[in-house]
DNA sequence: TCTGGGGTCCTTAATCTA
DNA sequence: TCTGTAGATTAAGGACCC
């Protein structure tokens, strides 16, 4: 073994508080201790991304449905998201992790990974390097963040849940049995709903509960990858890499409508923006995908998806919409009104070059081909943003 | 009762291929 | 060439996370 194997461990994890509900209240002095929540317009469909502190103290959550939300607190602020401030913010917090410690993982928008282990050294305890982390953070964003520091990441990110908001937690490893034991089990990672209710049938409902639930039990319950994951959870075990660069490993839009759509001119002109905002996003990242995905849900909350490879990765949108529609036409999916629809791609190819060879592929289908052209000369006149794909089926026939 | 959007990972089944 | 099989790949769906 090496040094750095022997060196004790300590990760961070660093979470912001209500992210997208702060950033708002930040910006918008008059909304300060005010309840914000951030998500759907109330008389509309969709759920709660983001409700500041005040507005969970109605008991509104995030995920929840914006028509209960409202019930609860009619006079909260509603805002729409807004995406672009909050990546904003984001970019600037990450920025002054990166002060901290090169060793950063992003691990979402509003939550990040960080290695210190031997900044004790340069800053001092874990406790002083957590103070330190909330203090640049605030400093130069005037944004709150909740700082877990254990020795992996499941101890991180647990201490941080345990002292929301704008707290500090370290857990040191004697200590992890004890601080975990009286946890609900739900607090676990990658246990939701259904797992719990699994757990609950079993009588396991805390983690000191599941640490002398017999471990072939859990087997037969859950399958043996399942249980012993969450059996190395309960006695504290987990990773302590950090990554900083994870790439991604797929692109999808979809979008839900505010009314069932059956007309299928109009999925098809949806998908035909969805698509080309997959192929932007793909091109903007020098990514070509050789997957394409298909998702729709029907009324009733009925989902499917259907994907195809391709014989080459495309980051072109023509490529993605014809594979996605080929998808819908051909697959035996219900006839009912649509309710939402998206499209994704997946499975990179190192280089997106490949992709220009199609331009000059033959389509598969003569047919195909034909509708391409004729939607590339209806896009040339109109722009494809208010392509209407019947028009161009017109100009074909 | 009402359930967004953008992701990841896992399991299972069907199909292809050596 | 035929048959059976095992492993890889593809496809679909579910659970979960923020």
């Amino acid at each position: 073994m090496n040094d750095s194997t022997e060196r004790t461990r300590w990760v961070a994890h660093v979470d912001l508080d209500a992210f997208f509900a702060s950033c708002e209240q930040r910006d918008n002095p008059e909304y300060r201790g005010r309840p914000v929540v951030v998500g759907a317009q109330p008389g509309n469909r969709g759920v709660v991304a983001a409700a500041s502190y005040e507005a969970r103290e109605f008991g509104i959550r995030s995920a929840m449905p914006i028509s209960d939300a409202y019930r609860r607190c009619p006079d909260a602020v509603y805002l729409r998201p807004n995406m672009e401030k909050y990546l904003d913010a984001s970019r600037e917090v990450f920025a002054v992790l990166s002060t901290v410690t090169p060793v950063v993982e992003k691990a979402s928008i509003d939550e990040a990974y960080l290695d210190v282990s031997g900044l004790e050294k340069l800053i001092g305890s874990p406790a002083r390097i957590g103070a330190d982390i909330r203090s640049r953070v605030e400093a130069r964003t005037a944004l709150t963040v909740s700082v877990g520091i254990g020795p992996n990441r499941l101890i991180a990110k647990l201490g941080s849940e345990s002292c929301k908001p704008d707290g500090l937690r370290v857990i040191e490893a004697n200590a992890v049995l004890d601080f975990m034991a009286p946890m609900p089990i739900g607090n676990l990672r990658g246990l939701g709903k259904q797992t719990q209710k699994s757990f609950s049938r079993l009588g396991i409902h805390t983690v000191a509960d599941l640490r002398v639930f017999p471990q072939q039990r859990l087997i037969d319950a859950l399958g043996a990858r399942a249980a012993e994951s969450f059996r190395r959870q309960a006695f504290g075990t987990g990773s302590s890499d950090i990554v900083p660069q994870r790439g991604r490993k797929s692109i999808s839009k979809e979008t839900t409508f505010g009314n069932d759509v059956t007309d299928p001119d109009r999925l098809h002109d949806t998908l035909l923006g969805l698509s080309a905002g997959v192929a932007r996003t793909a091109r903007n990242e020098d990514l070509a995908g050789s997957v394409v995905t298909l998702k729709i849900r029907f009324t009733g909350f009925e989902t499917y998806t259907r994907q195809k490879k391709l014989s080459a990765a495309t980051n072109d949108e023509r490529e993605i919409l014809r594979t996605a529609w080929r998808l819908f036409l051909d697959s035996k999916l219900p006839k009912k009104p649509v309710r939402l629809i998206g499209v994704g791609i997946s499975q990179w190819e190192k280089n997106s070059a490949i992709q220009s060879d199609l331009f000059d592929q033959p389509a598969e289908h003569e047919q195909d081909q034909k509708l391409l052209e004729t939607i590339d000369d209806v896009a040339a006149k109109f722009g494809t943003g208010k392509l209407q794909i019947g028009m161009a089926r017109k100009l074909r026939d």
